[in-house]
DNA sequence: CAAGCTATGTTATAAAGTTACATTATAGAA
DNA sequence: TTCTATAATGTAACTTTATAACATAGCTTG
């Protein structure tokens, strides 16, 4: 695993060549889960993995208009939600916005450390924090389906 | 600890006395903290604290108008906003929700188990997952100043 | 190529949350 | 008590986020 993939970005790590694999990858990954990476589909995860923070479903939308034309909003959310079906994106509800997964060549379950100054979001992917929690859910009678971990704070290279 | 302030409420659980208990220890925060439980407040808590299922800010809202008197969504907000600090009411951002606090007479970190079936929800109380999210993020270089851990599944009530 | 499914377009609307500014209540000082 | 500063609430408009409903276009598979 490259230092892209791993925690918050190195300071001008190569975006161009993160994006790319981010991109290849969702090819495969669709190719794999046989269903089809459309221009729509693949424009919206070409935004969402060329931010480093988090961006809103608008945030999206206003980046989409090339030649002028605006699409309509659930264009957008039509996107994300087969996106984040695959994998490739998650959402994070305390923000209301989006972000493309970095870890989508293996299942994983994933945390989001959110820095409050730099905006940026890192994914944690603890195993040992999933597996906490699916155990002590577990025990209180609770089938766990999903687990959304959102851990706001300040990130590595915002703190002192 | 009763049962009503662990984990799922039981079934048919004496709800008035829990509902009363959450106000009078609503009533003790604020004095130690030396704020103020106004009537609006206690009033949007009463209504937040009556359900067992989280309710957004407009649920709320239409249960405010007695004397057919509506009030702004504002008001809401403002008073949750109140609640939230003084730890009484928490936040499910992803029901975009509100649900009472049935612990805050300790400090913890809560985690919250949403069922899918009949839309409880519970407050785990961890303290294994708080501190295993704690140290992993501590790990990544990250401050963690605030946890948010929602949990989606079926709860021991609606599971088979 | 036709039938059925998948994806996108179009328009309108719902749901959630905030801004800005006016008014009223409360508590402490004079 | 009255004045004053702060806290709380009222009021109206508005922004942001998300979805519904229905029409059209584009694959794909027999």
């Amino acid at each position: 695993m490259t230092a892209a993939q791993q925690g918050f970005p190195e300071r001008g790590h190569d975006h161009a060549a993160c994006l790319l694999q981010i991109l290849s990858n969702a090819e495969a990954v669709c190719q794999q889960h046989e269903v089809r990476l459309t221009p729509q589909r693949r424009r919206v995860l070409e935004i969402v993995a060329g931010s480093h923070s988090p961006l809103g479903a608008y945030d999206i939308l206003e980046q989409m208009d090339s030649s002028g034309r605006r699409s309509a909003p659930i264009t957008v959310y039509r996107a994300l939600d087969f996106l984040i079906e695959q994998g490739l994106v998650h959402r994070l509800t305390s923000l209301n916005a989006f972000t493309a997964c970095v870890h989508s060549d293996s299942e994983h379950i994933a945390q989001f450390l959110i820095c409050r100054a730099c905006r940026t979001v890192a994914e944690l992917k603890s195993s040992r924090v999933a597996q906490t929690i699916q155990q002590d859910a577990e025990h209180a009678g609770f089938a766990v389906a999903q687990q959304a971990v959102e851990v706001t704070g300040i990130c590595r290279d915002c703190g002192v």
